[in-house]
This record gives C-alpha cells, sequence and structure tokens, in this order.
DNA sequence: TTGTAGGCGTTATCAG
DNA sequence: CTGATAACGCCTACAA
C-alpha cells in the first residue's frame, strides 16, 4: 500500500475526508457523548476506510500520558519466578490499554552512560512502574524512586512511599506450612537452604522457619543452614556441604531451584528423594513438577495481577493499600515420614 | 523535590534560566557543532541543575521516530532458548538509545481485542521489530508485516520483504556435527528428538541429521523418530517409547530441552548416561550445563545482537541482507565411543 | 452539535 | 553563532 517514507494517514486527513473538522473527528475516536450519531457513523466509515490509526505519540504529548507502564527487573532473576509473574503483568496491563516498557538492567558498566531507573521512566514519560524484587538496599536510587511523584510497585520488596507500595507473598507462613509438613512427618533435624537474606522474602521465610521449629520443638545446626543463593548450582554446593559432616538432617526446607539442585546432586550420587533426605521447596516453580517436589506455593500470575491492579489504582489516585498473597503447601512426593 | 503533578521542567525552562533561545538549548542537547563553547557550558550548567530531561515523547513527535523497538514473541517459546537471545538485543538496541517495547503474545483469546502486530506497530510508532520464532504460517498478519513499510527482523523464520530480514543459526550444519560426533564415537543406530518441524530450525536439522546418516551409512528406524515438542516433558516421553521397543539406538540426537528430559527419566530407571545411552543435543541452552550434556551451540546472544543490527541497518536504510550464525560442537560428557 | 484556536515539548529552517 | 517561528498530530476549553 505505502511506500516508504509516505507520511502516515492523520486526524486531518480524515477530517477533510469527512467534511467535518479535526475536533469532531477526536471526539469520534473518544466516543464523546455530544455527538450526531450520523456524523459519527460517518467518521467512522472514512477512518476505516483508510485503515486510520491516531498517532500514540501525539496523543501522549498533548494528554501527558503515555499509557505505558515501564517494567524492571534485574537480570539476574530474570529467572524461573518472574518468568511465572510477568505473563499476569502483561495480561492485566494489556488489557487496559497499556504496552510494557522492558527495562532490564544494564548495571554491568554496560556502555558507560547508565540511566537511572528515575531517569528512564521520566525520560519515557511512563504513567508507572513495576519493579521485580530487586535486593533491598541494592540500589540508592529507590530513595529517590520513592520519593518522586512516578506511580511504581515493588514485587517482593517492601518499600512504600506516596506513590509506591508493594505485593509480597506471606512468606512467613511459607516457612511455617514447610517446617509443619516435615514436623507432622516425624522429621525433628531439619536443615535449610535458601537465597541472600538480604531479599526479603527469604528474610522472612528464615524468621518463620526458625520460629516454627523452636516452636515446635524441632532442630537446626546452625551449620545446616545455606542462605547465599537462588539457584541450582548452589543446590550441588549444600549437598556436597551437608556431606561432609557428622551429623545430618533427615530433611531439608529449601528453595525450588536449590532444591533441585540438591535432588539431582543425590541422584548422582546415588542416593534418592525422599528416600535418603525429604526436601520441601518454596515457589512451586515449574520446574519443581518435574522433579515431584513437595513445595509451598507462591501464586506469581495473581502476583502479577494484583501489582498491575494496583499499579492502576496508584496512577488513578485511589488505594495504594500493599498486597500480601497467600501461600498454601503443594504435596507431592518429596518427602516421606521416618520412622 | 517535585509535588505530584507539578509540570516537569520543559527546553523553555532551560532557555529561560540561560537566558538563551531553546533553540539552542535543542542545539546543545543535540550536540551540534556550531555553537560557541561558552555558551555551551552555560547551557549544560543549567541543565544539570535543574537535573533537565528532554521529553522523549515531543522528541518522538517532532522528529518522526520513536526510538522505540517492538519484540514479539509467543509465550510459549518465552523459554530457555529465547531468554539467551534478548540480553543480546537489549544490550545492542539499548546502546543505540532504543527502548524495548515488549507486546507478549496474547492469542489465548485474551480480552477479546487481540492487536495484531501491524497493528501495534503503527500504533506504536516503532522503528522497527524483532520477531522471535514463531512457528511458521502460524500467523496471517505475517503476510502484512511482510508488505508493510515497517522495518523488521525475525529469528529463526526465513521470512523476507522489501524492509524485513532474518537471523538464523547454521541448523543444517548442527545436524552435520551431531552426527558425524556420533560416528566417529563408533555409534551406528541412532535416533532423533526434536521440535516441530514446522519449526524452521527443527525442519533444518532433521534434514542434515537425515542426510548425515545416510551419508555416513549409519542407522535411524523411523520409530526412533520424535518430532513434536520442544520440552522436558517430552523427553520423559521419549524414553518412555524408546524402553518399550524391540530395538533401540545406541545413541540419540536431541535438543537441550529434550534431552535433559531423556536424561532425568533415564536417570529415574536407574540407568546412566551415557552409560546406557549416549546423547548430543542442539542449542547449549544454560541447563545443559547442569547435565554434562555434549551439544550443539547456537550463539543465542550473538544472535540477539546480530538481528539488532540487523534492524538498525534496515532502518538506516542499509543492508538487509539475511545472517546466518555458525555453530559448533560442545564437547562435554554425555557421549561416549561404543565397543 | 460542531468548529476554532491554543497548547503539549521538541526539532528544524531560516533569517539575523 | 543565535533566535524567531513553523511544524509534528492530537486533545480540549471555549465559541458559535
Amino acid at each position: 500500500m505505502d511506500k516508504a517514507g509516505v507520511r502516515a494517514i492523520t486526524i486531518d486527513d480524515i477530517a477533510k475526508k469527512a467534511n467535518v473538522s479535526k475536533a469532531t473527528v477526536s471526539k469520534v475516536i473518544n466516543s464523546y457523548s455530544g455527538i450526531n450519531e450520523k456524523t459519527r457513523q460517518a467518521v467512522l466509515k472514512v477512518m476505516r476506510e483508510h485503515n486510520y490509526w491516531p498517532n500514540t505519540t501525539a496523543r501522549s504529548l498533548s494528554m501527558q500520558r503515555s499509557y505505558l507502564v515501564g517494567l524492571f527487573m534485574a537480570s539476574e532473576l530474570l529467572d524461573s519466578f518472574f518468568r511465572e509473574v510477568i505473563p499476569g503483568i502483561e495480561a492485566t496491563l494489556g488489557s487496559q490499554g497499556y504496552d510494557i516498557l522492558y527495562f532490564a538492567d544494564k548495571r554491568p558498566g554496560n556502555t558507560g552512560v547508565t540511566f537511572g531507573y528515575l531517569e528512564k521512566c521520566r525520560d519515557r514519560r511512563v504513567d508507572g512502574a513495576i519493579l521485580l524484587s530487586y535486593i533491598r538496599g541494592d540500589i540508592p536510587e529507590f530513595e529517590s524512586l520513592l520519593a518522586s511523584d512516578i506511580p511504581a510497585v515493588f514485587i517482593d520488596m517492601t518499600l512504600e512511599g506516596p506513590y509506591t507500595s508493594y505485593v509480597i507473598s506471606d512468606n512467613h507462613k511459607s516457612a511455617r506450612l514447610a517446617v509443619e509438613c516435615l514436623h507432622s512427618l516425624g522429621h525433628r533435624e531439619v536443615g535449610y537452604a535458601d537465597g541472600t537474606s538480604r531479599s526479603v522474602p527469604a528474610e522472612r521465610r528464615f524468621q518463620g522457619f526458625m520460629e516454627t521449629v523452636n516452636r515446635l520443638g524441632m532442630h537446626c545446626r546452625p551449620e545446616w543452614i545455606f542462605q547465599d543463593s537462588f539457584d541450582e548450582e548452589y543446590g550441588y554446593h549444600v549437598i556436597e556441604n551437608l556431606e561432609s559432616m557428622e551429623q545430618q538432617p533427615t530433611a531439608m526446607v529449601a528453595q525450588d531451584n536449590v532444591a533441585v539442585g540438591m535432588i539431582r546432586a543425590l541422584w548422582e550420587r546415588g542416593k534418592s528423594v525422599p528416600g535418603d533426605l525429604s526436601i520441601v521447596g518454596f515457589d512451586d516453580l515449574e520446574i519443581s513438577r518435574h522433579y515431584n517436589l513437595t513445595t509451598v506455593k507462591q501464586q506469581k500470575y495473581e502476583m502479577g495481577v494484583a501489582a498491575s491492579e494496583l499499579l492502576l489504582n496508584i496512577i488513578n489516585h485511589k488505594s495504594n493499600k500493599p498486597i500480601v498473597m497467600d501461600t498454601d503447601l503443594i504435596i507431592r512426593g518429596s518427602c516421606m515420614s521416618i520412622k
């Protein structure tokens, strides 16, 4: 149809063809009330005939609204967990006419100029931003974002400001459920492996873990506690360490990725789960299903939905109350009762 | 600082404070040549003092360029493979001042209104688009995109138009390398498992596989050929089927995800790789390292870079010649020689 | 119910 | 070297 470089059709063109002013066309586009049905139909017809699409850029400039939401995430974490959160964000925001501007973290000295989050947001005039689980205190700029007037929602970080809020799971409960599950199976000697406690969820889980272990009169030696990393590699490391110890736990509570690494390490050593070790995970990541892992589920898709709705509320000056998502135990086959 | 709703600082403000016209400020911003160093510094100073950021929306409108690139992908495939491609895209495009508009596939009857790719692109005035491996012929709209004047680059689809091109690996070679590897270890009975042959890479690999098997006088029974899905689940399925057969191959060529599923299935049956079966994979996905899988690598990050550069070339009316990426064999521990 | 005109924040073309 | 001024395409009082 159009040759390259040819000006796209504008509201003026439509106005001329339809013999009305562009104000009228604009009103039709935005479905105003006070407008004659006849002219309305006429305008719509011309629009269709010419396959007209309003220029979003111009509209943004004029309305001071971009219908764009910035999505920030640490690439380190662009993993299993957020992969399952993002679809919820897409669906919710998409259905409201928003598009997602995807800002990956470019910290590693990338090309010199490292845009800050705030600058990126201002630069692109996003209407709001969603930030996926940065490690607490890792980003000094959080302060300025919090203090700014840009609506933002954090997932898995408990930061609050006048125009910001957050969504997080009830991680304390997650840990409680995990420990109670093991306790009910007769386990008393239990270890723990999770990501850095500088992450809020990991910190809360650990609190919940210790509290429940103590409350139920269970036992966890300090050397059975591993708190460094959220990946499978780390699971190998955990098993390596564990097997070199005199005393060993009969069960472990471990984040899913770590748990999977542990299971694989055990398999390679000719051991089995739960035969030689019971494990209950955190998160219910996709991969945990493949390993038949009993785990405490986070409602990831729903977190994406909740975060999006919360953000829209903030944008529209409604509630910005933080949201805590429920968690629950998914029983599969990685735990067995102890005699 | 600013209270909510307060107008952001504009080029006019800077002009006033610096006692120059906004034309001058604009020239400073865009580092024009003909401009006095003194006023230049003065303007820059004011800009910094007021933490001024040009409004990208206005700039886009004026320049008829959005510095936005649309990234389309089938969510089904937002998996291991593309996860490793996307960082290359981000880095390259990001370093050129482009931001990425992330359009996930919303086919599953989402919210009724399903924007087409083309419409999305026009609507947001993207300067170009990158499309990640849709299954061939799955999207009727490809035609209109191909015929349009919107620069686009496909990854893993061999579509070409006046303003479109593609990046793909030398998949035929991949398969050849895999088979030759097994042949050199003495294997003669070999099977095959990969995703649907409606995917161009899978189709090319299969051609390469069959050709090489025949050329080297190896043997592959029809029932040893599996071509359905790119996931681990499918690997389980493959092993289940294989073990029920009379005749079995001594080695398999399989896409990494499938291969991993196969390995796990074998482990669960008390068997080992390569002890009971040699496997060589395709892609060199991150996960293949954890499984010590010998595999034929695709340069994923580099594909992202290449696609981005190609797109920029098309945007700037330079070459739009398709790019074929080299592949090579990564030897790890999943193959052993046969006596 | 419709049209006029000004504004949104830049860039770009010319004069000065 | 610098500064008016007209685009860019749309929205929105305010008039008619």
